[in-house]
DNA sequence: AAACAGGCCTAAA
DNA sequence: TTTAGGCCTGTT
């Protein structure tokens, strides 16, 4: 892998390891538009595909600051993608996610968006997000467009239930709420539980209100750079059965890296079937 | 129109 | 420790 940086712009050359279309489409985050705009840390970049990596703009010193931890870029993806394909049963779902990262989000939106994931369909989850960030995010500008910072748990702990209604997110309102309060009150400090052991961070989350395994898991994988954590959804269940042959510790069998070998399975199962995705 | 969606909570065995 | 039903809302 080659930065090479510019002004305005970063291109990461000679790489098979960064996929816009498997980073930002096998569902670990819920920020970036389909022509590969995101916004995240209270920046706002573009990504675009080169023959060999991408390039991505952005504020010429954001990218150190930020968008290289963001991206993940200080690990070594294909060294991981041919530990984890000597495992026959990972091959496939490897070769056809090649370019995947787990990008370092923020805990507290980790947290607050995966609760929201719950039983609902990605697009709804989006739009949920999008209108929260709209009415509680900060304004920012990327060119002469405007986009809007994800909101900080202090800002969505002065709301009230009433106040957070728009968003039509349900039931999840109160749990959004409930973690927001406690976040901001520092009652659950998400620095700290980040710095903990796996297992002892899972158990903080699952004292949270709404967080149960599944969204306790993604929040430390997606959000805490556990990649120990190993999250399972419907879709992972079917994974499980059909590629792993229905293995009940399916998660500890990868060791340190579980959760890269998560994402690839996840991903495999989601789309190998459709012909929009090659 | 009824069932379901990238779960979680509570109550009850 | 496991299981059933309910939960907001939007989509199929």
């Amino acid at each position: 892998m080659l930065l090479e940086r510019n002004s305005s712009f970063v291109d990461i050359k000679n790489t098979d390891d960064f996929v816009p279309k498997h980073i930002f489409g096998c569902g670990q985050c819920f920020r970036w538009s389909q022509d590969y705009i995101g916004v995240a840390g209270g920046h706002v970049a573009r990504v675009v595909p080169l023959q060999d990596g991408v390039r991505v703009l952005c504020d010429s010193n954001a990218f150190d600051t930020f968008w290289y931890d963001y991206f993940d870029l200080s690990r070594d993806y294909t060294r991981i993608r041919e530990t984890l394909k000597k495992d026959v049963r990972l091959h496939d779902a490897i070769t056809f996610g090649r370019g995947i990262r787990i990008l370092r989000q923020e805990p507290w939106e980790a947290l607050c968006s995966f609760i929201i994931s719950q039983c609902n369909h990605i697009p709804r989850i989006m739009s949920i997000i999008e209108t929260l960030c709209q009415m509680f995010g900060n304004r920012i500008y990327f060119g002469d467009q405007e986009y809007f910072t994800f909101p900080s748990a202090e800002r969505i702990a002065q709301c009230t239930l009433e106040d957070l209604a728009p968003l039509r997110a349900g039931y999840r309102t109160k749990y959004i709420l409930s973690a927001a309060q406690r976040v901001a009150d520092g009652a659950f400090d998400l620095q700290a539980v980040m710095q903990m052991a796996t297992q002892d961070a899972r158990r903080a989350l699952l004292g949270l209100s709404g967080v149960g395994n599944k969204v306790a898991d993604c929040v430390l994988l997606f959000g805490m750079g556990k990649t120990d954590a190993f999250p399972i959804d419907v879709w992972m269940k079917r994974a499980i059965t059909e590629f792993l042959g229905n293995e009940n510790d399916a998660g500890t069998s990868f060791g340190e890296v579980a959760g890269i070998a998560q994402q690839y399975l996840f991903h495999y199962i989601r789309n190998h079937n459709r012909e929009d995705f090659q």
